[in-house]
DNA sequence: AATGAATGAGGTTTCATTCAT
DNA sequence: CATGAATGAAACCTCATTCAT
């Protein structure tokens, strides 16, 4: 009994600080990081400024929160495919092609959340862009992967990673900025066509 | 005679202009976006609080300047380069080496001043990033000749310009991350011989 | 059974009150008054915020109490020892010692609770310090009757008293200060000594 | 001249900092230390709340001005007087005599910043009262002259010290209390008394 | 009776901008 | 032209108190 009282109490908290963080997305979304007040935020959800404070410490653990669950799903998926049995190039195919689902889904948050300093800096840039390190890693043991199985020339992996995550987003970005972006599928078989072909292990010398 | 006084004054300006530009560069790579006020700035440049209003209507048409002088110098570099007369992968390379040996002495300015928003939003967002769509379009345009001449595969210029100039961007960054940086022509070939490669027509199937 | 119902939850209320209490004693001597908020109480208490209010109408209510009440075991033995039958001069020597013995076992939190406004400020002030000012007119007491009785010089006793009672309080202060406290017999003697010798009528001229 | 420029502009600061000051006695001694918010302080001056700033880093920052600067002035002159050349049992009437005129001028203000925690804790406590404790000292050193001299008998005078100051204040108190208290000298003189008589070497055992 | 989530007034601090000198 | 003191809007955060459950 006394479980379950926390469980739904649980629930019910969890979805409050969702509801506080969707509210911190959509501001993000509509006028900018330099819209999110504590008050906008508490405006947004209909609630008392005091309110979210029962919810997130200060104003940077609720960044942090939102930068942290907006990025989550597509990060632990992209790792499950990083991970997963395929080839290293279809690995990275894969990988591209998650990317543009996940991000034709949430737009505009992304380059905020990733780039913009007054997040990144992660409660005292301890740990900087940990999310982001962890996937630029992965991509590069794969790469790796691609390296010593012959399939990729031999290549600085760990920048190769940088760059190949950085043109996803490039195309993401030009996805955000058009008004009827191609086919996900089209982006996603372009960043795999160069990457795997750039790549390659030359014939011959 | 008022010419000249004129000239003069002109000179002067410019001269001051430049010098609370420089100002504020040097307090965004040492401190951050944030640390940027104008006090901060003034004081750094060793005038008046006030006599920085005489300069700059406020603060975001001095951030838009910073912005727009800062890039200007590599943007006409790059320019010149991929208006040149050399083969569309020659340019490109050569381009990249542009980047970074011109990043190489700019370093933390960069991000800041192209991703983030408070600068990013030109006075209103009107023309967001001028500069950036530019150098896209100047890229892919390059990519296209490529293209026409049988060097490059078919592809999305537009999209893959974009691919390129942030995966130069990822590589600065890493660059920026690393203690003793590899040197610059490392670099820029990487980026060259995946892209180049990469688009290269495929022979045969 | 109604009489042996209330008797019991009177009993059980004065219980609680004195838990809350003492937890707000617990609060000031570990982290000062600054850090006594309802919420901490509560916590210290391990009841719900809400639960105070029941017991005390807001916090300068409870804040009166806990004056109150630690004050009053001391008060109380000092009023018995000046209202005894000794000689006036033993009576101020064993209501030094007494004062002593008590501050040594309270520590930090009697100046908080003499001194400060905040707590001083008993509801409006009316009755601002009753026990301190009832204390100084037993002791000024006590010491007229040493002056009517010829053993001390005749003085404005109400003065003395105050001086009396406040050196007691500096000694505790240097008491509270040093690390290893002399014996409460030495400090109560040297207090003795200075005020009876202070106050003896002189010998001749 | 630009010598003068310097003088004329740091006066005018030093009495705008005064009144500042000032404003804050005066709210300390009509309502309290619990009113003394920026922004009351402002108003009492009569300029803007982020003026102030101008002055004083911050609130605690302006609290300890306020308490070095209205202790300063009897603190020196008590100093003075513990440094001169009368007998030690002069000097201690001298001083009471001191603090009495002195205090007569301040009233309600110098136990808030004696004794209350927030004024006191000056600047994170690193150097709690570092007034009262030389001035502790100083009478001590007095109180060992008169020791050594045979005027006293032989005393802990830290301790007598400390009772003697906080005699004074009992004094004090009673003065501020009372609607027409005694002259100044009265006084003095009843604490005089009570301590030389009651530091005083005794006749024989 | 007890709870504790919600409130919102009120406090501190920052900083872009103005304007009298 | 240059100054920099003054302003005050606006941000963050705290906490006493209430009230539906």
């Amino acid at each position: 009994m006394a479980a379950r009282q926390v469980r739904i109490r649980t629930t019910w908290e969890s979805y409050k600080r969702q509801a506080i963080q969707e509210a911190v997305i959509r501001l993000i979304c509509r006028e900018g990081l330099k819209s999110v007040t504590m008050e906008r935020v508490a405006q947004e959800v209909g609630i008392a400024k005091g309110t979210v404070y029962l919810h997130y410490r200060d104003k940077q653990e609720l960044l942090d929160a939102v930068k942290e669950s907006a990025l989550a799903p597509i990060m632990s998926k992209v790792d499950e495919v990083l991970r997963g049995s395929d080839a290293p190039d279809r690995k990275l195919r894969a990988c591209a092609a998650e990317y543009f689902s996940y991000f034709d889904e949430h737009r505009d948050l992304f380059r905020v959340l990733i780039y913009e300093r007054e997040v990144t800096r992660v409660s005292g840039s301890r740990y900087q862009s940990d999310r982001y390190r962890h996937l630029i890693q992965e991509t590069a043991r794969v790469i790796n992967e691609g390296v010593r199985s012959g399939v990729f020339r031999d290549v600085d992996a760990h920048n190769v990673a940088a760059m190949f995550i950085e043109s996803t987003f490039a195309l993401m970005n030009q996805r955000l900025r058009s008004e009827k972006p191609a086919p996900v599928e089209i982006d996603a078989t372009l960043i795999g066509d160069v990457f795997i072909h750039g790549l390659e292990r030359r014939r011959k010398a």
